[in-house]
DNA sequence: AAGATAGCCCTAACCGTTAGGATTTCACAA
DNA sequence: TTGTGAAATCCTAACGGTTAGGGCTATCTT
């Protein structure tokens, strides 16, 4: 139970990457609706069984990497250089994201979750889990002394110009326009 | 086709609302979960394709009431007296939008939604369609000359504020001091 | 009165998801 | 090396939301 050396994680990271490689596939093949958790499983050569062991929905295939970004978000925060303000710092992390997820090869996703309502219900109730997470590392930070809705509020604004921007015409337009507003709305609130 | 005499749609809202009714009673007695929609069907004596016809999913017989918030929000802007400002408008209409949710009466079904994640999930899609039409009301108002992704992120604001504010231990406090940075970013954005 | 249609019903299925329990694979220590 | 425990996987069967297909009746229109 501590510690495991090594052959068992990686296969079981092989394991997750197949399917999730396989699923993606599939979808963007055969569209996300058509395709099955059993054909996923069938072409993973898995048991659906194991599908779930990894993954928690079938929308959950689609945004394997969700994970990263609650982290990069939290550590634009967290690891910023003392001092330094902290609006600028999330500006600049929301840009970078959104160039990622607006990248040449995100487009046919970015369609495929569009077209599909399940996908758009789970890729917002993620983003407010991550509004959730960016609130914490906001009301932890020593720094800030705003109130607890201040920081709530804040992080949601910061989460609505991500959504906006990946939606929009000109993205980095988009965050630079909502971030103007927010940072006039953190001001605001100086304590 | 064309303005039925009456019985008809009479029955046929008849039965939408005690299946609305029948559905809040049987979740609130024994829980959402424990509840299915066939058991919500022999209850309420119809088949559960007539659920269907009248809900699209188990979760919207919670937020039967969902159209009316819409209407209220846009109303707010759109039937305002010319020159009354913004933002008061809508600060007013979410004080009594959210005095209506955190009523005494809608204790228990507030716990409910918090209680299942399922209709957390679908009340924060629902959101987001509300935010849709917020702000396509907004962009149509002719004396607010903002550009469309103003529009939209404020409209996103408005309901961040809403929502925080419903699960808020002071749910007034919440709207009025989360509007002050409304407000700001509203005003930063004056043409 | 006679068609047309809306609302409703029934049955059977589809599909995501989970429970239950068996089986294999690996890590580690005797 | 081999025994042991735990983790990963598998299989089967089911549950519950949802929908397709097709039929029946009450209501509406003409």
């Amino acid at each position: 139970m501590i510690e495991q050396s090594g052959r068992r994680e990686r296969k079981k990271a092989a394991t997750r990457q197949k399917i999730a490689d396989t699923a993606l596939r599939l979808f963007l093949e055969r569209g996300y609706d058509a395709v099955g958790i059993r054909d996923v499983a069938a072409e993973a050569d898995v048991a659906v069984t194991t599908v779930f062991a990894h993954f928690a929905s079938k929308e959950a295939l689609v945004f394997e990497r969700d994970q990263d970004f609650e982290q990069h978000l939290t550590r634009a925060v967290t690891d910023r250089p003392p001092h330094e303000p902290l609006i600028p710092a999330l500006h600049r992390e929301v840009q970078a994201l959104v160039r990622h997820c607006t990248a040449e090869g995100s487009a046919p996703v970015r369609r495929m979750i569009e077209g599909s309502p399940a996908l758009r219900e789970y890729e917002e109730s993620m983003s407010l889990r991550h509004a959730q997470a960016l609130a914490a590392a906001l009301t932890a930070d020593p720094h800030l002394s705003r109130s607890a809705t201040v920081c709530r509020a804040t992080a949601r604004f910061v989460i609505d110009a991500y959504a906006l921007a990946c939606r929009a015409d000109d993205p980095g337009a988009t965050v630079d326009e909502v971030f103007r507003m927010i940072k006039a709305a953190w001001e605001a609130t100086a304590p």
